[in-house]
DNA sequence: CACTTGACCTGTCCGC
DNA sequence: TGCGGACAGGTCAAGT
């Protein structure tokens, strides 16, 4: 479940190593993955090359040299994974960070920064581009739910989903006073769904609006019209922070979330304070991690600490 | 109108 | 061991 920071991760792993690449190949073995996708469209692909990548929220924006851009939505399982040329020569594993550890089956042999994925194409791969140099870029679905999308560039900021999104929380100019402003304050809604909102604001799932209500002491059932603006403001103050610390730590793998070159993300291990840490003591009071459903999601809190 | 639930998918995990 | 069912959660459509 890629979340702001870790399509963040993808994109500033993208920047280094797909863009300035010509697109030899494009081929899509999923039409669900790929809306629209043709020969055509293939033939409009082929000898571009990406010269930015761009993120919104969620989504990724791939801009060739063509006019066009492709809009990716990774939703739930979606990955993109670079993977340079093979070599003539067969590395060793040690010298290979891509090295097969297919033998033992772990993460790259237990080493936390080894690439989780290995052999690739694998089953889930939906969608190929092939650059000129032979290097590959992969796109993984498992569920099916992520997709791409091609449109010209000039019509990207009037797509219906770009038009729909909320600020972007991590920019300078994002104020608790603009969270104020977005935020339904005469509803009843619970705070948790409006934090799921995208139009609210960009970027936060279920991960990160788990943790900034817990960084901010707030219960994720409080319904948003019971929020004092001292509350808003430490909510903002929260969600920048979780943002912040998730990309410093490369992202949250909760199930199958790997950056560009396979690798998992480790702020759930060093800085989630409740996310998936039920029955866990709480980090700040000692009561014990509560795991509920609010929003039609798994939802983790301290019942002493969130009012 | 405000808010909640179900559908879209597939892999994993749990209990029987 | 195998099987059925719950669960995972981003977004939109349908339902209450």
């Amino acid at each position: 479940m890629p979340e702001l920071p870790e399509v963040e991760i993808i994109r500033r792993g993208l920047e280094q190593l797909a863009v300035g690449r010509a697109i030899a190949e494009v081929s899509c073995s999923e039409p669900r993955s790929f809306p629209g996708f043709s020969p055509s469209v293939a033939s409009t692909i082929i000898g571009t090359a990406i010269t930015t990548i761009d993120r919104r929220g969620k989504l990724l924006i791939a801009h060739l040299d063509n006019g066009y851009s492709l809009l990716i939505h990774l939703r739930m399982t979606g990955q993109l994974v670079f993977r340079p040329a093979k070599k003539r020569l067969q590395a060793t594993r040690e010298q290979d960070p891509f090295a097969s550890n297919a033998d033992d089956g772990s993460f790259g042999g237990g080493h936390p920064n080894a690439s989780l994925i290995r052999d690739l194409p694998d089953k889930t791969t939906r969608v190929i581009f092939r650059f000129s140099d032979d290097s590959q870029l992969y796109f993984n679905d498992q569920r099916k739910f992520g997709s791409i999308r091609m449109v010209p560039r000039s019509e990207v900021a009037d797509d219906s989903f770009m038009q729909r999104l909320g600020p972007e929380p991590l920019l300078e100019d994002f104020t608790w006073q603009e969270l104020k402003d977005r935020l339904p304050l005469n509803s009843r809604q619970p705070v948790k769904a409006a934090l799921l909102d995208q139009s609210v604001i960009a970027g936060i799932g279920n991960i990160y609006a788990d943790e900034s209500l817990f960084g901010a002491g707030i219960h994720p059932l409080r319904p948003v019209l019971s929020l004092s603006d001292n509350d808003i403001e430490r909510l903002h103050e929260s969600i920048r922070c979780c943002l912040q610390q998730s990309i410093d730590d490369g992202g949250s793998t909760a199930r199958n979330y790997v950056d560009s070159q396979g690798m998992r993300g480790e702020y759930l291990d060093l800085h989630a304070k409740v996310f998936n840490r039920t029955g866990q003591t709480c980090c700040r009071c000692g009561h014990t991690i509560e795991k509920t459903r609010v929003a039609g999601r798994g939802t983790h809190i301290c019942p002493r600490c969130q009012k």
